[in-house]
DNA sequence: CCTGGCACTCTGCCTTCCTGAGTGCCAGAA
DNA sequence: TTCTGGCACTCAGGAAGGCAGAGTGCCAGG
């Protein structure tokens, strides 16, 4: 078995037009409607052999024995690595898309927005994290007397993710320790990462007279608590409705899918896997969680900066248009960053 | 035509079964069936004519000549209005809800776990809306200066909602001033309710020096702005995978559904018209969102006191357990309600 | 007013048949 | 070698026909 032949060009251009044409009609597609439809210069029988040669290789299947084929898992794989180009945004559409964002009003509606434009642009299901709290620096963190022994405690980042907690204190708090503890937190944590911030209060509650430790010790505690609270990591949905788009051979498996898109786990999963930089694609099988077998994600990192603070996708039928999704993937992922950076 | 001639007890008894069986075994339900399961005292012959005075009266319907016999929507109304108590949760099941909610971190999470208990408890779509503005009252009004000539604004209500926005402020802001109109604001507007908020800050700018006025003033429009944000009121949902499991009949319907879901107005308007009081059940037709005509509504007002802050329901297929889900979105509602009004 | 009996209707299912798309292979041409 | 036209073969899926069973409406008798 020659299974690490090279394929040669015309091979690749017959999976290339497999895939194109499965894509746009659903159907599998046999070696005459192929040359009918791209200009590959030889005849069907030509085809057929290749045909056999992609089959033999496992980048294409049969259904039965006298169907056309369809691509197989691999066979979108190489198609993605190797056969397509990332299909850049018109500039009508990176307009729209600019001018869509540019409305939210807050975090949230910048959130709201993207996942409806996603799923509006790809006509699949979409999916935003929120701006992971790991990754991002504290812009200010406040203290609020709500009552004698109660104080609310919360935590603004510099992607405008806000916070909040009630913290129940041991005794009475003074409004002046709770001015000095705010203007010693913002002092030394502000503009912090995170996850570096325990370290850098470590020895807070020494600077306090003796009586007044015991609240500021709670009060960072809780900050603490807050901070690394990292399953508070949430996300967004959209588009639910286009997963019954996929009609014919899909209504069986979207029930499992369904169920993977309320678990937030696994989405948060999902698109944990995603690398901080490029578009990713993971298809069929690549997929860990079973119930999305029969889909493929794609996925991209976001931020303000040049750094990646959450990340964003598309889940859809294997058989999808990769190369517009990914762009459209990839040019929200842009906007989004933009418009984070601004605020 | 006899078109109001009461209905015997018999004859309600036996659409009281018909509803039952169906909802059972999800098949039209024939005489015989119907005589076996229930002891109704009599023989499939009379149930027969029953079923064809039900029919005549618009109850029930026969899908083909020789089917067997299933409830229209008016039926339905008859069985909910007439004929069907609210199943009470048992013990065990209200101490698992309690215990379930009481883990609850803050707003966000009560939310979050309220939606999805209700979904797996009736098995179904579930609906929750965030306490609402509008009728929630002003626990705290926080000012925080981030930057010479920018402020942050947190409103924190009642029900323990928190919401920011950024303020630019005409000129720079003096700590004392802000000392000032934050104190002023939790006196004036603390414990009112959100609307009664802007005429009894109308006032406000007079009392402070002029080269203030205006940075009070673009103060509170802002906050104006926050507390009129009518359409901020959010929804959470849970359970949209249960709805493949109305196989048979009802895959051909679950896209305009799966669309309604993803419509925050729709679902909004549909909580809207549920009444403060009770819960209410609305019935195929009866809903006016097009998408939803071939599923029942079932939703109830919640709140912190006696007085309802916002609305939950459950999204079923017409043919669905009523007294069951009726009493699962009752026991909920209460539960919540509670944790609301300790926190 | 209820009941058993009876003739009737119709869906759902199973079987059979047939067409058409698509294949693999082979022998001959470039 | 590599491509091509020809040919026999396979098989899914739709159409047509037939059958069984569930359910009905109606009627005459208890």
């Amino acid at each position: 078995m020659l299974s690490e032949r090279p394929l040669d060009d015309r091979k690749l251009a017959v999976l290339r037009a497999i895939v194109q044409d499965y894509v746009g009609t659903e159907e599998p597609v046999g070696s005459k409607a192929l040359v009918e439809r791209h200009s590959l210069g030889v005849s069907p029988a030509t085809v057929r052999n290749d045909m056999a040669a992609l089959e033999e290789e496992g980048y294409i299947h049969q259904p039965h024995t006298s169907a056309g084929r369809i691509p197989t898992d691999k066979g979108y794989r190489l198609f993605v690595d190797r056969l397509a180009e990332v299909k850049p945004m018109s500039a009508p559409e990176r307009r729209a898309i600019r001018h869509f964002l540019d409305g939210a009003v807050d975090l949230d509606d910048t959130v709201a927005r993207t996942v409806r434009l996603l799923a509006q642009l790809t006509r699949q299901v979409a999916v935003v994290q929120y701006p992971s709290l790991s990754r991002s620096t504290v812009r200010h963190v406040e203290l609020v007397a709500l009552a004698p022994a109660k104080v609310m405690l919360v935590l603004i980042t510099n992607t405008g993710r806000v916070e909040q907690r009630m913290v129940d204190c041991p005794g009475t708090v003074g409004e002046t320790v709770l001015a000095d503890l705010r203007a010693r937190l913002n002092a030394r944590a502000g503009g912090q990462r995170l996850p570096d911030v325990p370290a850098l209060l470590e020895d807070l509650p020494a600077a306090f007279e003796a009586p007044d430790r015991p609240t500021v010790t709670t009060v960072l505690a809780t900050l603490f608590e807050t901070l690394a609270e990292q399953n508070e990591e949430r996300i967004m949905l959209a588009g639910t409705a286009n997963l019954t788009r996929f009609g014919h051979d899909f209504p069986l498996t979207i029930q499992p899918v369904l169920e993977a898109l309320e678990e937030q786990v696994v989405l948060l999963r999902l698109l944990g896997e995603t690398p901080d930089a490029g578009v990713t694609v993971r298809i069929g099988r690549e997929n860990d969680y079973e119930g999305l077998n029969s889909t493929s994600v794609v996925s991209v990192g976001y931020g303000s900066g040049d750094e990646s603070v959450a990340k964003l996708g598309v889940i859809g039928p294997t058989r999808m248009d990769y190369p517009g999704t990914m762009g459209a993937v990839r040019a929200v992922a842009r906007y989004v960053g933009q418009i984070l950076a601004e605020s």
